[in-house]
DNA sequence: TAATTTATTAGTTTTACTACTAAAAAACTA
DNA sequence: TAGTTTTTTAGTAGTAAAACTAATAAATTA
């Protein structure tokens, strides 16, 4: 999957809160100092060519809505992650977290009652 | 942490794996085509800035040795995704591996039991 | 002095960002 | 309705920053 740079990510996140939004919708969203409508305009085609956002004909305008979600994107991330640093391996990156004591026995036997609760 | 870029990385691995290395050295394990010296210099440089490495005279030669370890490095990235994607949380983020079923019960009594080892 | 190494500096390339201008579509108004 | 204005997207280009590369200069030493 291709990366986000930081713009194109902060003007993904909005999308993926708002669902569905015109380029108007992002930039109201945006913090202050607020780029140009056509710089939100330009970063949304960026993200259409590389497959995050489609967009539909709404009269005159385009309306965006995410093509790649939120929680697919994180799952890459972490991946990328995993597959650089732990040998493409989640249970050396779990492992990890055991060696730092970040997490605990109690925490790990939520998570085990979370995947029981999974499987039926 | 500061963040290394492709090439820094690149050479940073050597680092990591040859514990000390002079420039030369370095050279010699980076795959064809190879930088110039005078490249590698400037790279591993900017890694002494960054606080990455540190050197030690040897006559008129520098040899460089990491100042942040690997480990350091992979968590430090885990750290951020965390940060970035799951709320701060570690148990989200193993929540979410637990979502996808990318690992299953057994695994994580394997992880418990590794925390019960370390506690002693 | 010749060879080797590091330090300084600068140029090139790539990526990211920004927004102007043009074109198209729709809305307004005389 | 014809023409004008407004709104929106499309195409393009320029700027800025980051990354990469290596030439040249200076220092060291063999």
């Amino acid at each position: 999957m291709l990366k986000l740079t930081k713009k194109e990510e902060e003007i993904m996140q909005v999308i993926w809160t708002l669902e569905e939004a015109f380029i108007k919708e992002v930039v109201d969203r945006l913090p202050i100092p607020k780029p140009h409508y056509n710089t939100v305009s330009t970063i949304i085609k960026i993200l259409e060519e590389k497959g995050f956002v489609k967009h539909v004909k709404f009269g005159n305008m385009h309306r965006y809505m995410p093509l790649v979600s939120k929680d697919d994107y994180q799952t890459d991330a972490v991946d990328d992650i995993i597959e650089k640093y732990f040998d493409n391996s989640y249970m050396n990156l779990i492992a990890h977290f055991a060696n730092k004591e970040k997490i605990n026995e109690s925490e790990l036997k939520e998570i085990i009652s979370l995947i029981k609760s999974k499987k039926q």
